[in-house]
DNA sequence: TGTGATATGTGGGGATGCTATACATCGGGA
DNA sequence: TCCCGATGTATAGCATCCCCACATATCACA
């Protein structure tokens, strides 16, 4: 696993980027993540879940109940037109600081 | 100015490539920062300064005092093999991160 | 019955960066 | 002459975020 300290902040962004197509649960998200980062990233339960909070507090997503018959309740999360604009300005951010690491620290990207 | 989260855990990295052609000061290292990122990234003093102290606590970097007539004493600090090593462990993590973060939020890189 | 996967939730601690403040020297402009 | 900005290092205290450990709850399978 990468350093703990690379990954503070960008959490966010891979939620978000997540929930762009369709609305999931805190579970699914944490597994997508590991599974499309081939296991370099993977948030923790007790990372993941006030985080979400934080997000529907500042209403970047919006969360509901759905229970099903014989299943443990799930909160499925959707993105919302606030967190849509977050998303483009985080990925904006994100590639100019990939950039400016790059200029300064000399990394080559395959 | 970037999210102060995002930078978490990679100004070590800015700081070994840097030392890695010639010993520098702490100063001179902030304002390598600002220049080669454009003003994307910035290491304040309060966060230089002490990073410093752990990295030469670790052996990656020596630093030594450097007195001149009529000037500020400098401590220029130099990277140690220690250093080199865990600079190139530093490029590869970053690297595999930022391809990561790629594959799960689908960020272009240009 | 018990173990593992699914699914959500919380308290407390650790690591890091920032604000604010301080000390110290030098050169330039009012 | 005096103030201010740039240079240069240093520290106390705060805020923030992530993780470990633990807790709760349902289902499939042995």
């Amino acid at each position: 696993m990468i350093d703990r300290e690379l990954k503070k902040g960008t959490t966010p962004l891979l939620i978000l980027a997540l929930l762009e197509q369709e609305a999931r649960h805190g579970y699914e998200l944490s597994k997508l993540i590991e599974v499309r980062s081939r296991g370099v990233l993977s948030v923790h339960a007790a990372s993941l879940y006030p985080l979400l909070y934080r997000m529907e507090k500042q209403r970047w997503i919006r969360g509901r109940w759905v229970e099903k018959a014989g299943q443990r309740r799930r909160r499925y999360y959707q993105l919302t037109s606030a967190g849509a604009e977050v998303l483009a300005a985080q990925r904006n951010s994100w590639t100019e600081f990939v950039g400016a690491i790059s200029r300064v620290a000399g990394v080559e990207y395959a």
